[in-house]
DNA sequence: CGCCACAAATGGTATTGACCACCTTGGGCG
DNA sequence: CGCCCAAGGTGGTCAATACCATTTGTGGCG
């Protein structure tokens, strides 16, 4: 454990003792205080400040920030998603099946086109109420034996991990807005033509290897996108999907 | 110009001779040719690494990274967001009006439902193309004698900062799907009915009032959102703040 | 010829000391 | 009583130095 972790952790404790908008100590106080020096408490507060836990003042002193609703989603994972905004995710597979991967999708996914690939077709709940359809592709080597089942039981990518060992850790995802077709209007229960989000996303082992290509269509109507600009200038990091309340 | 900001700029220019996966000097290189001292040159290099223009590898090097097409594209101005996607920004005033806000205005605005306010209608431009259309909401008294033509000039928001000294510190952002209507599919010279963006945004100033309230339509045929999911893993941290009594 | 260990170079962490720009606050003056 | 300004405290920047962990290339040994 550095000293920076350490000090990041109990700036952190005083964080959860300490109101909004309550000012932490100084940070020569933190350096004699903890024993450190003040550019390694410094170090420590600029991670936090860029975690969107405190801001600072010049002049005035470091304070506890508000909350944002913004900071620490991740796009990853639609379970993670929706649980981190109190909604139970669901997911209901409406086909499964392996098939040669074929000139397209060989392409999109960097592998032969004779290769065997897994392309699911689910519907992404939550409250019980479809939220989106997604279609997933994944080599089959990578998840030999993928049941139906097993993609409704929780995140895809919980089970990618504990089962598959297979770590995602990152990607490419683009957003653009569509209609609805016959087929995700029906499965949706949205009327054809109506306004909907079209995500792509490629996601990417540690060794840069593609794992998947998934494309989903989130209903416009309950489904919309917050970021929050606060520090615009400096805070170059996260965007975060937010699910309207009903 | 502080030491920090010059080495940042000219660590920059080497990396426009350079291309990607090419190493820049060492810092204690930099360092020593710059005349300034490693650590300076490491806040600097911190913030190019932030932004996406280099890479670190321990033990190895830094490293000019591929460009990341628009991760925080949203986070930003339309000048800034379409200079980074490499195009020229420009800007076409179709109405300006100076009304009373109104019951929903006023409301969206938190002023008085008599409070003058600034409506302005503009063309969005890419490279001389439209890319969206937008209507302006913002306190007269915020920007008093304000004209099209200086609405065409350049970024808004420089405009606010630099003639009436109000800097946007903050704001929240929500995108949602759409399709255009009569007005907007004539404007953007796309199809009635066409898929489109529709974002809306509240900024605030430092105290953390209303400056504005805008509304754009961007044409989804050439507009695509694009996030880069790398590091994802890093930022999922345990959250301390939603224990927090408050 | 191939393998491995070691040395050099790199980024990562940490210390100490110093000065600056900015904000807040309190005391003094009108 | 109210205003103003100076002092002290705060975060922001910078220097010089040291050591650690990781990577990588090279030279020597088998």
């Amino acid at each position: 454990m550095t000293k920076q972790a350490e000090t990041r952790d109990r700036v952190l404790d005083l964080i959860e003792q300490l109101g909004v908008g309550e000012s932490i100590p100084s940070e020569r106080q933190l350096s004699a205080n903890l024993g450190v020096s003040r550019l390694t408490v410094r170090a420590a507060l600029d991670e936090l400040v860029r975690e969107g836990y405190l801001v600072r003042r010049r002049g005035s002193g470091t304070f506890v920030s508000e909350p944002k609703i913004a900071q620490e989603l991740t796009l990853t994972s639609f379970t993670d998603d929706m649980r981190r905004r109190g909604m139970t995710p669901g997911s209901r597979t409406l086909d499964l099946k392996v098939v040669p991967a074929g000139a397209r999708l060989g392409r999109l996914l960097h592998v032969s086109p004779s290769e065997a690939v897994v392309v699911a077709k689910r519907l992404r709940l939550a409250d019980r109420e479809t939220m989106a359809i997604e279609t997933l592709h994944v080599r089959e080597s990578l998840v030999p034996g993928l049941t139906a089942a097993e993609l409704e039981e929780g995140s895809f990518y919980a089970l990618l991990r504990d089962r598959y060992g297979v770590v995602v850790a990152g990607g490419i995802q683009t957003i653009e807005p569509t209609v609805t077709n016959e087929e995700e209007s029906a499965a949706l229960g949205v009327p054809l033509h109506s306004p909907a989000f079209l995500f792509e996303r490629f996601s990417r082992n540690e060794a840069g290897e593609i794992v998947e290509f998934v494309q989903s269509t989130y209903r416009g109507d309950r489904y919309r996108i917050v970021t929050d600009l606060s520090g615009s200038v400096e805070m170059h990091r996260p965007q975060a999907l937010v699910a309207r309340g009903s």
